[in-house]
Parts: C-alpha cells; structure tokens; sequence
DNA sequence: TCTTGCACCTCTAGTCGCTAGAGGATGTAG
DNA sequence: CTACATCCTCTAGCGACTAGAGGTGCAAGA
C-alpha cells in the first residue's frame, strides 16, 4: 500500500496543492488518513476524485455543482437527470456567455480599427467609452 | 447649479449607489463635495465618468485598465498609443475566451446529447467528467 | 550522525469587484 | 409633525482560490 503525498496527488490530478487542502477544507473530498508525521496520505479514488473536480472546473462548473456531480457519482443506481440538468444549465450559460463576448469583440475591433494612433483627443477608443451611443454595436 | 445626489448619479450612469461610492473609495473616481447634512453633490462631469466607467466595465476591462483610460482621457494632449494597447489586449483576451468557451460549448454538447436519460452509471455527464481521456474535443 | 533543503503542516489575510446589512442621519411630501 | 425614502459610515461576505508567515517532517548526502 503506497502512500501518495499531497504533492504526489496534485502532480497525478492536475489540481494545485493549496487547492487539493482547499478542497478539502470545503468538504469537496473527504479528509484522507494521516501519517505518523501527521502528513496527509492519499488514495488512488482521491486521485480519481480531484481529477473529475479539475475537468468539472476547467469546464466552468460551480463548485456546488460539483457537490451534486460528485454526490451523483457516488451513488451510480440513481437517476441521472439531475446530472443531465446540470450540465444543460451550463451549456446555455456557455452560449449566452459566447454571444456575449461576440459582440464585445465586435465593438472592440471597431475600437481599435478606428484608432489613428494619433491624439487621445481623436482616439475611438476613449471616444467609445466616454459615448455609449457611438457603439456601433449594442449589446447592452 | 443643481445639485446632483448620489441615487440620481446612479440612475442616470446607471451604475449603483453602492458602486458610485465603492468607486470613490478606490480614487476612480473624485470625492464630490457635500451638502450641509454631508451627503454627496456630484456635478455633471461625474455623470460623463460614472457612463465611461460603467460602459468600460460593461466590454470587461479591468479596474486598474480603467484608471489607466480616465488618465488619458484626462489629458487628451497624449498620445493614444496607451488606449489602443489596452484595448488590443482586451480584444486578444476576448477571442482567447470566446475560443474557449466553443470548445467547451461543443464538450457541452457532447456530454448532454450523450445522456440516456437512465441511471448515473450509465451516464455519459458524469463519464466524461470522470475519464477525460473520453473527451472527444481536447482543448486544454 | 548531522545537516541541508525540500515538502509538508496550520493559520490568517489578500485577491477582484462589488453586494448586503446594521445602525443611524437627513431630506421631503403631506 | 410625522412618515418615509434616501442618504451616511462601517463591516462583513461572496467565489474560488492564492500568498505568506512560522513551524515540522523526512530523505539523502557528507
């Protein structure tokens, strides 16, 4: 039985070692064992565990949604509607978000494109900003 | 001269009281003078500020690129080259995001269309945040 | 065996850009 | 004069970490 060390987990999971504590701490992963040395000791699930917690986060998940996602995982024999829902909440927030974001870099570009590159008094930019009815773009 | 307050500079910036207060907290914006009972009297300039930095905050940049725009804007005898680098790299930060956000959009989609609407353990949701080796868009 | 030096421990405080709430003062309309 | 909205200051909280202080554990080389 190898003991995996927190630097050893977050090496193996991707996750950073004040993270993994940080996890922790919230109740995200359980408390692993200690050793004599009072040092954290892991397990491969703990490994397995904060992996699925990275790729959650990198996919832009809450952390309570994670809570569900992991309280899910641990019991396979329930429904997977909450899951499903989850997961579709995230994917309209992603596309709202990218519609978004489009038409800010629209604006943006319309920006830096009708930059001279001369005077602030002739510059777009700060013309855009002082005069939201210049936007040729509105979004908001 | 009319005296402007606080709740009608919100209203018409459209930035919330708490905010306009939590500006001049920060020294973006100055520290208006007061009426006798010590409540705040903006002027109209305020308003034009208050709108600059509310419409900055709206294309998401940053506090501090902010300030750096009202110096700018402050002195229009400058250069503008200043403006437009910010700028840019707002934009450049934009695409990435929006880049990101479509590959997670179309992992999005993947995991959802994926799920049978049966039991956790056969749930594509929860599979592919478990096993990212299963994602069929790698993206980070 | 000693020592070097890294990895680990806990705890607190800071990040960003607000937002909420307590507890009290002011201003205005009826 | 009395409601009542709006204002004031101050502190604490949000999410999801991150940084740093000050101390302990552990493995390897001299």
């Amino acid at each position: 039985m190898k003991k995996i060390t927190i630097g050893e987990a977050a090496r193996r999971s991707g996750v950073k070692v004040p993270t993994v504590r940080y996890y922790e701490s919230i109740g995200l992963l359980a408390a692993p064992s200690r050793s004599e040395g009072n040092q954290r000791s892991f397990e491969p699930a703990d490994i397995s565990r904060l992996t699925f917690i990275r790729h959650a986060r990198e996919l832009g998940f809450e952390i309570e949604a994670i809570r569900t996602l992991l309280t899910l995982q641990d019991d396979p024999h329930q429904s997977c509607a909450s899951a499903d829902a989850i997961a579709k909440a995230r994917l309209v927030e992603v596309e709202q978000r990218i519609r978004s974001l489009m038409a800010l870099k629209a604006e943006l570009e319309t920006m830096v494109e009708g930059c001279g590159h001369g005077r602030v008094d002739q510059c777009r930019v700060i013309e855009v900003l002082a005069d939201h009815g210049r936007c040729t773009h509105p979004h908001h």
